[in-house]
RNA sequence: GUCCCCAUCGUCUAGAGGCCUAGGACACCGCCCUUUCACGGCGGUAACGCGGGUUCGAAUCCCGCUGGGGACGCCA
């Protein structure tokens, strides 16, 4: 039996970060076993379904490189197989007609939660004669849910699991307005897609119990279960959108690279070994459920800045240039020429082991192509104070070189020596006219990859007087 | 409240009875490298929630407690 597992959000919102870890692990899955990752939109409550929202998942699905395989299946579109199911299960005498009105289930539950008694529908319309059925109440439809013994779900996350059957009550399928309710139109749906594994979130294992008594009724296999734990806040509570239950674009528009974050999401509740740095490559070869581990996670930007870091240096410059490129030309407000291009990309090897996020990166790269004169923060200009008819002595006796690195620093280590100072007395006044700060990549390869001209141009602005 | 799940350094985790005086990674703190800031290298601080069992032996198995989380919708 070859491998079907499905991502199926509801489009209420953007993806969240619970949302692609999701959809990574079933991608992963798929991948692993040579089988499908289906993409499903579980639209059926239209009231707090957007397009914008489909088109925001789909797009961090994109981002994430999260590939599905097939059309997208609409779940709306799947509403009259869900109908068809639940008259079926009526007529087969699996399920009967609930005519109790909101009102009155509220008093239910109201009435147990005060009795201190588990919240959940009674019962009153389970073998109660359809004639006593109250006229003008449209009825719902409930699935008869066996009433002792017990249900086993045996999760390829969280190990066998048995719940008492007189702790489930019997769910409405098939809503007063006829439309079907979630949990049917799941299973319906994944019936209808042969999905083979449902690998979701934790907070979904409740309704597997529920699931498994439909697909009993409806005669359908039931698939493997695997419910991953959620993510948290760093203060351990539900993650919300104080902490990191942003969409995937956000973290894109944090600088995020997609394989970084696919990366410690991976490590978030899975593991192999001690390896931290895992490739998608190795990652498809090494992922399974069981190594997927059972306790909640707390979400860790410090360790993603990390990660990001990491894959930062190991991005090529070109490309990094072109990620960069479109921030820094916002920030500077006008776009960048060709000659600063080539400038950017040239510099990159000095500046990609120094940011952890590309919003980083375009900062630190930001005096490489700012037009001149250049601005000079506070630090950088308490240098420049006191070093200005240095400043203008060193320019004169560089002017001549060969415009390379190694011999810039040799000039500048003579010059220096020659006046009884260190380097470092020479090189941060030129490091501070040169990037306008006091922390840059190493000052002679600024100024071979700046150039001859630009690099005394700056020079000439900061020792003016 | 009821049901279900979870519990190793601050965080992510390794660990599937002896290999554990508990390993790795991030973060943090030193030192080295160094013209600055990073990167990198080396080193350090830091954990098996508590109490009972089982066993020759428990981080690993069992029970209880405590703590955390999830679910209890004519939402998904």
């Amino acid at each position: 039996m070859s491998v079907i597992v499905r991502f199926a959000p509801s489009p209420t919102g953007f993806l969240h970060i619970g949302g692609a870890r999701t959809a990574l692990f079933n991608w992963l899955f798929a991948k692993h076993h040579g089988g499908k990752f289906r993409l499903r939109i579980e639209d059926t409550d239209r009231a707090r379904s957007t397009q914008e929202a489909v088109a925001a998942i789909i797009d961090g699905l994109r981002w994430l490189e999260l590939d599905w395989d097939g059309e997208i299946v609409l779940q709306s579109q799947q509403i009259a197989r869900h109908v068809e199911a639940a008259r079926r299960l009526l007529a087969e005498g699996n399920a009967y007609h609930c005519y109790c009105t909101p009102a009155e289930l509220e008093a239910m539950r109201a009435k147990a939660r005060a009795e201190g008694r588990s919240v959940r529908y009674d019962g009153t319309w389970r073998d109660r004669d359809p004639k006593d059925a109250p006229p003008g109440i449209p009825p719902v439809i409930r699935l008869k849910v066996p009433q002792t013994g017990e249900t086993v779900i045996e999760d390829r996350v969280q190990g066998r699991v048995t719940v008492a059957n007189e702790q489930l009550d019997d769910l409405i399928i098939l809503r007063a307005d006829a439309t079907p309710t979630y949990n049917l139109s799941v299973v319906v749906d994944d019936h209808d897609m042969a999905i083979t594994h449902v690998i979701r979130g934790d907070d979904h294992f409740n309704n597997a119990f529920r699931q498994a008594h439909i697909y009993r009724a409806l005669g359908w296999d039931v698939p493997e279960f695997a419910h991953v734990p959620l993510i948290h806040g760093p203060d351990g509570a539900k993650l919300s959108k104080r902490h990191g239950a942003l969409g995937v674009d956000a973290y894109r528009d944090m600088g995020y690279l997609p394989e970084a974050l696919r990366n410690y999401l991976l490590r978030l509740g899975w593991s192999h070994g001690d390896d931290e740095i895992v490739s998608t490559a190795q990652a498809i070869e090494w992922f399974d459920l069981d190594a997927v581990g059972r306790s909640p996670a707390r979400f860790d930007f410090a360790k993603l800045d990390n990660l990001n870091a990491h894959y930062i240096r190991a991005t090529n410059d070109a490309m990094l240039a072109t990620l960069v490129a479109p921030l820094i030309e916002t920030n500077l407000g006008h776009k960048l020429g060709e000659p600063e291009r080539a400038r950017l990309q040239t510099a990159m090897p000095g500046l990609k082991a120094r940011a952890k996020t590309l919003v980083e990166l375009a900062a630190i790269a930001h005096f490489y192509v700012a037009p001149r004169p250049i601005p000079i923060d506070d630090k950088a200009k308490a240098v420049l104070g006191p070093a200005k008819s240095l400043l203008a002595d060193l320019a004169n006796s560089l002017g001549d070189l060969p415009w390379n690195a190694a011999s810039l620093e040799a000039a500048t280590r003579d010059f220096a020596e020659a006046r009884g100072l260190k380097l470092g007395q020479a090189a941060q006044p030129l490091r501070a006219a040169l990037t306008g700060s006091t922390a840059s990549p190493p000052i002679f390869e600024v100024m071979a990859v700046l150039g001859r001209s630009e690099s005394l141009g700056r020079l000439a602005d900061a020792s003016r007087p």
